[in-house]
DNA sequence: GCCTAAAACTTTAAACTTAAAATATTTTAA
DNA sequence: TTAAAATATTTTAAGTTTAAAGTTTTAGGC
């Protein structure tokens, strides 16, 4: 008698790779959305964009280096975003008493303002390019990501 | 008698932001380790191993443009990479019959040699950085995805 | 106090990226 | 036939990113 052959199923491994290429695929094209609309419609980009939301969410400021590894971006990357949003008025250096090698990027009043239209509209093209996104959808992607980013974390 | 008080939930829009913030995350934690293995074990790059991997799905060559729309890059940037991949051997430009402005970039056999052993690779260090998820979750995951997907695909 | 190591940044070099200009060739249409 | 438009690619200029090197300052150990 012949063995049994098992229905072949692509192997766990194929799968996972799939499903990344697709997930690679979903977020480029998202992304690539919000850098359009940030260069179109507010002559911005993501990087700025980025370092401002951080620095909305800590209000006292940051320091270079709290930012850079907050954003998981490289020294002198923050550096050069810093220096082009302080010479627009967007960003303050302030330097950090007792320590005159560090200095906190704050968001100045203009910037803060900036960075709040900024936001409201990001929200709404987010919500939009996720618009097929049920409750329900995000709760279980939620989950299923979470998965991953444990996984993530434990290797560091 | 009050009038109930629905019990406030986040707005949909909030929570699409939310699961928007962490795919991001996650994405880039993902790409990050691919970068960072590419780099570390094979002296290479994630454009250069596109570029490697377009090839080689289409194995009878690509033209630059078509290269260049695949991989949803510029037609300079592929240019470049196609120039470094040629000077190493591993990609050859070959004349277009009776079109004298095109050329079709292929793998060398040294090409797909290099290819197949970093794809195994790629294959092996994806489904360790995604160890976590089930068949269920992928399929749960792919389904998710594809709303987003083909939501993306209509506003083209 | 003085010397070395560590820390916080900035600068630099190399790779990648894009948009736009430039080049060469092919196609269209008058 | 031939001028104009379209196509395929490369080149260029400007900007982003990282890793590594360089600068300044601080902290410890002697």
């Amino acid at each position: 008698m012949k063995p049994e052959i098992a229905p072949t199923t692509e192997p766990l491994s194929k799968a996972r790779l799939r499903v990344w290429l697709k997930l690679l695929k979903t977020v480029n094209g998202v992304e690539t959305g919000i850098r359009r609309n940030l260069r179109d419609d507010h002559q911005t980009t993501l990087p700025r964009f980025d370092v401002m939301s951080a620095l909305a969410r800590f209000s006292d400021g940051l320091k270079m280096s709290e930012l850079s590894k907050f954003l998981k971006v490289s020294n002198g990357n923050v550096t050069g975003i810093v220096d082009k949003l302080s010479e627009e008025g967007l960003v303050l250096r302030v330097a950090v008493p007792g320590d005159r090698r560090a200095q906190i990027a704050r968001l100045t009043p203009k910037g803060l303002e900036a960075f709040e239209e900024l936001a409201e509209h990001h929200e709404s093209w987010i919500n939009n390019l996720l618009e097929g996104l049920s409750v329900d959808d995000i709760e279980t992607l939620s989950s299923t990501l979470d998965v991953v980013l444990s996984h993530q974390a434990e290797k560091e």
